[in-house]
DNA sequence: AAGTGGTCTAGACCACATA
DNA sequence: ATGTGGTCTAGACCACTTC
């Protein structure tokens, strides 16, 4: 372990254990300094990785704090669906519905995609059941063009991610009510409970897809974990 | 704009106006501190942030190379329910309903939160209208105890999050239809698509709470922004 | 074996917030 | 006015990894 380590650990310790409670002032770096007997940039950087794990804030003049947890943020994991379902041992499949060039779409509307935009619709499937409906645009003027039969049997997903790096992503979560075609497609009774997972991806500004995925509620749901600092 | 700034900003456009692809070796230290004539020091400082932004990796001997973006992983913003709905412009109400020790009760069974158990159920207002439904468990041997009268006016998140400093918490989301209280409670059709948040937040170990908010699917969704490097 | 990034030292000057 | 953290320098040694 290193120096920087165990300063780091110490402080640490002490804000998880209770010993010191938020808002309450550590050590300056000079009194960490004499006490480690090291040189100042040692202690800075084991501060300065407490900052960055949220545990503490630090302040000129005043010194460091220890921070508030701020309940609000929580890494969500949003895994790649062929993924997820090959880590649970189900074997993963994909069906293409639509595949087409547009120049007017509601989504185009919404979603900040220029057209003209390609549209794919389509199905995942988990051990052969339908897990989750998909419908996406993507941006004809950002992504190089794929082969015609490209999405037959690749999902748009993974074949973007893999041709196109993104640089921002929003994501918008909610609960819906099973539509007519949700219904008939993944064998649903009507207007059952489903997750409804939006996702916009840009590259350098310029917008690359939008995808609508929508998944059972009885099926799947996101969890996330947090730890501040962790 | 300090040096490191100038290094940092300079490799990060580079990065993301796709100058360098994920995969491809950004300059050497060395090489860094000859182009721009500073300390190693300044130098590493700025790959760190980009390393801590998740822009590049670096492996010794090898060199620093630029990161393969990661779509799984977004910040989910989890707002305090009070501060949302005054940032709306709308008035934040809570309604309690229910607040007593309980030693059995089936989400004491899979919340890991021991008996005996504060049990707290509840509902939030938006602007007069009922917006969520939470019912929660506080550990009575990890909390201390709150005045009896304390959930009559206060929603426990907001004295909980003041009164006990959290150190990892856990969320699961996903979309459930109404049940009968749900309907009656948030004056909804019966089987709505609700939004179900989970949260379990713990402090050294100890489980301290857990809450399970509903909230109705057309008046809530959740938005993450990310950005690889924020 | 060689060269990289990781860690560390012992200084320095400065901007800034607070007392 | 003072003292803090923020930035920076010009070195050094080391561990690790790839060549």
């Amino acid at each position: 372990m290193t120096l920087q380590e165990r300063i780091r650990s110490d402080i640490e310790e002490r804000i998880r254990s209770g010993a010191l409670r938020p808002g309450d002032r550590i050590p300056f770096e000079h009194e960490l300094v004499t006490q480690y007997g090291c040189a100042r940039a040692t202690v800075s950087k084991a501060l300065e990785r407490l900052v960055h794990a949220g545990l503490i804030e630090r302040r000129r003049k005043a010194g460091s704090f220890v921070a508030q947890p701020k309940v609000h943020a929580a890494v969500l994991e949003v895994p790649d669906l062929a993924q997820l379902i090959e880590a649970r041992g189900e074997a993963y499949g994909w069906e293409l519905d639509t595949c087409r060039v547009v120049n007017r779409d509601p989504d185009i509307e919404v979603s900040g995609i220029p057209a003209p935009a390609l549209l794919i619709e389509g199905v995942h499937f988990a051990g052969g059941q339908p897990f989750a409906m998909e419908r996406r645009l993507i941006a004809l003027d950002t992504v190089p063009v794929p082969r015609a039969d490209t999405f037959e049997t690749e999902a748009p997903g993974s074949w973007l991610l893999h041709h196109v790096p993104w640089t921002d992503a929003r994501h918008r979560i909610r609960a819906v009510p099973a539509g007519r075609a949700l219904t008939q497609r993944l064998k649903l009774e009507p207007h059952a409970a489903c997750l409804q997972v939006e996702r916009w991806t840009w590259r350098t500004g310029r917008a690359v897809t939008f995808v609508r995925q929508t998944f059972p509620g009885d099926r799947y749901d996101l969890v996330a974990e947090f730890t501040p600092g962790g």
